[in-house]
DNA sequence: CGTTGACCTCAAGTAAACTTGAGGAAATAG
DNA sequence: CTATTTCCTCAAGTTTACTTGAGGTCAACG
């Protein structure tokens, strides 16, 4: 592997897709071609017709890829990046909007996996899940407020005996 | 639509695809048949070549969206549920290590997500997802233990301005 | 017995998020 | 200057988890 300029700052507006961006994000080339395809990166082009990202695009990633680990997918990141606003530098309001948006859908998440979990401890602690006699059996004590689809199926499992 | 016979008790071991599986654990009936595909489920024929399942299917796709809940690919599911036995009926035991096993993925994704907010919480906070200089530049102190890809991330975000 | 409605099989389509490959041009080390 | 590298475009492939469709069968109501 060749190695890239160490630490010779391009004009500081403008550096490389792989030789940078890339390496320093950690994502692949073709990611980044595929992300800026989806609207969520932009880039410039040198004369050769090569991109030229700005050094924002590392923050970016970095957002994009932060969004994701909340399990947001790509479309919803893009609509969210998307509103910042393309033509003013992004304001610390902005990124607050955005982490802000980000955190109520990982809280909710969080609350809905820890609500299974306790769903599920219920039943190993009483073995529900495989007798069908479960004390916790009046699934509303068990399950809170949750959508129909999960109260009918934890319903089923309480109270569904397939074997015994 | 031919209403199916109401309550009426077909050999207790013999029920039919959509008119009960379908229809009482809520999946659609070429989800069923992309389960058998996939091994999670069984099914026995009648004298038409139509499948009858036996009542603890129900069950079983029960078990199986409850581990889909906890972020499990269905190929994972599949290896656990294979691990039931498949000559006796799954014990109380059986089921144990099953939802044990599952519990443990539910905390680790859990504990990720709520260190994800509690990241981004600092973020919020002091604003260094829009600004360079934020008092938990150190990167260590807000990440913890993590990937390194994790680290890489969040490192980025925290120190590398790509605006201000 | 005939006509629906429920099933069957197998192939193909869908959506998300990327990756891989082909064919060709630009940038850079030596 | 030339051999590598790196990059470009565009098409097609990959995985997961299903759904849809075509063409044909089975079963039950009337």
């Amino acid at each position: 592997m060749k190695k890239l300029p160490e630490r010779v700052w391009l004009p500081r507006s403008a550096i490389s897709a792989w030789g940078e961006v890339a390496r320093r994000s950690g994502v692949a080339v073709s990611t980044l071609h595929f992300y800026e395809t989806k609207g969520l990166i932009h880039s410039g082009r040198n004369a050769g017709n090569q991109r030229r990202y700005t050094r924002d695009v590392l923050r970016r990633v970095a957002v994009i890829k932060i969004a994701q680990r909340t399990g947001m997918p790509l479309a919803e990141i893009a609509s969210a990046l998307a509103a910042l606003p393309e033509s003013r530098t992004p304001t610390a309001a902005d990124w607050r909007r955005l982490s802000e948006r980000w955190r109520a859908s990982l809280e909710s998440r969080i609350a809905q996996l820890t609500q299974l979990r306790d769903q599920l401890d219920g039943c190993i602690g009483c073995g529900c899940l495989s007798l069908g006699q479960c004390p916790l059996r009046n699934p509303d004590d068990v399950l809170g407020r949750e959508g129909k689809g999960a109260r009918r199926l934890a319903a089923m499992v309480l109270s569904d005996s397939g074997f015994e």
